[in-house]
DNA sequence: CTATATTCTTAACCCAGGTTAAGATCGTCA
DNA sequence: TGACGATCTTAACCTGGGTTAAGAATATAG
């Protein structure tokens, strides 16, 4: 399958966009490679393109005014859309850095296409407030789990349910994300080996 | 002003439903009141309403299912959307509770209609995209007052940004929406009046 | 205007995570 | 292989929130 066919498929399988529908917006797609440690958009930049994962592992991070620290925000990987969601949609500037962990490839469309396109057709509209919709589940998961677990249970869910990250991103970036410091993630690892 | 022009002009304002968008979805707008404690939707209910608040104040809570305590997720209020939107957009059972926390007017619509009304018409499905960003963007800054914000900072911006709730809601309640138990929100408040 | 329920604060003790700095382990590349 | 950098763990001490239970302040109803 070529990437185009790729990504037809995955559309088709997001937001039922059709061939017809799909071939508006052939002529959008671009495609990007990034390195190790690369932006996929940067603090204070306006995030003007959504993009589609064909290989890699992305990460958002906050920095914070007062201790400096990175701060890990969402992990992005293959197959998932990567976009600085808030910033995309209201073109605003980003608080966050979006960063490839990896060699990453992705297909990417400029948001004043896709807004042609939502003009266009249903499918496309639809494609958008799904979008939205997968948007607002990733956030309030992540909400979730900050109002309702600790940190211990954050850490034993996100191993569970995203081994592809626990066993590709370093333990320290886990700790961030899980919103503690690496010290104490070392703690959380040590008391759970009793069990 | 009637109700139904209250409505037409918050959508209008919202999405840009014009008339004859409005009118398409005219009948299928019903009207509803609750008494302080009642139930807009409850756990393990699929929430089939999006509901429009014409007056009162609602809030979103979680039962743990450990500590049997409730956690307050979100406040809604006056000339805002009220919906468990997770449920409501998957159609699957709700993981919260929403009640009415004093007497509330809300117009609502049955999820079908509503799909119904985004097959007929740009504007609706326009509104439904607009209607998850705004989920969203709750949830995200939900999100990100516990990732970055110390309880006291979320104290200190619950005042400055949602004075409306803080005012006219118990401190026992603002705390659980914080994260924290009661006596902490009391120490924090203590801490503070040095400043 | 009292009685009662609700809400808020306080005190005492506990514990998980933060902080800092040192050292152990692991990987990788010359 | 050996040396360096990156990653992970550990120790010691500190701090803020949790817990429980009591009491103070505030509303509300009778």
């Amino acid at each position: 399958m070529t990437e185009t066919q790729i990504l037809n498929y995955a559309l088709n399988q997001f937001a039922g966009i059709d061939a017809s529908a799909f071939e508006l917006s052939a002529p959008y797609w671009q495609r990007k490679t990034y390195g190790k440690g690369e932006f996929y958009n940067e603090y204070k930049n306006v995030c003007k393109y959504l993009g589609f994962i064909l290989d890699g592992v992305f990460r958002t991070y906050y920095i914070d005014d007062e201790s400096a620290e990175e701060k890990n925000v969402f992990f992005f990987s293959k197959n998932q859309v990567v976009v600085a969601y808030k910033s995309f949609v209201t073109q605003t500037p980003c608080s966050y850095y979006t960063e490839s962990m990896t060699e990453s490839t992705i297909l990417y469309i400029h948001i004043n296409h896709l807004t042609e396109l939502y003009g266009k057709s249903h499918h496309w509209e639809r494609f958008g407030r799904l979008v939205a919709e997968t948007a607002f589940n990733l956030a309030m998961n992540r909400a979730e789990e900050f109002m309702f677990r600790t940190p211990e249970q954050r850490y034993l869910e996100l191993i569970q349910n995203h081994p592809d990250i626990f066993n590709n991103v370093p333990l320290y970036h886990i700790a961030s994300y899980l919103g503690i410091q690496a010290p104490s993630l070392s703690r959380i690892r040590k008391r759970m080996v009793g069990k």
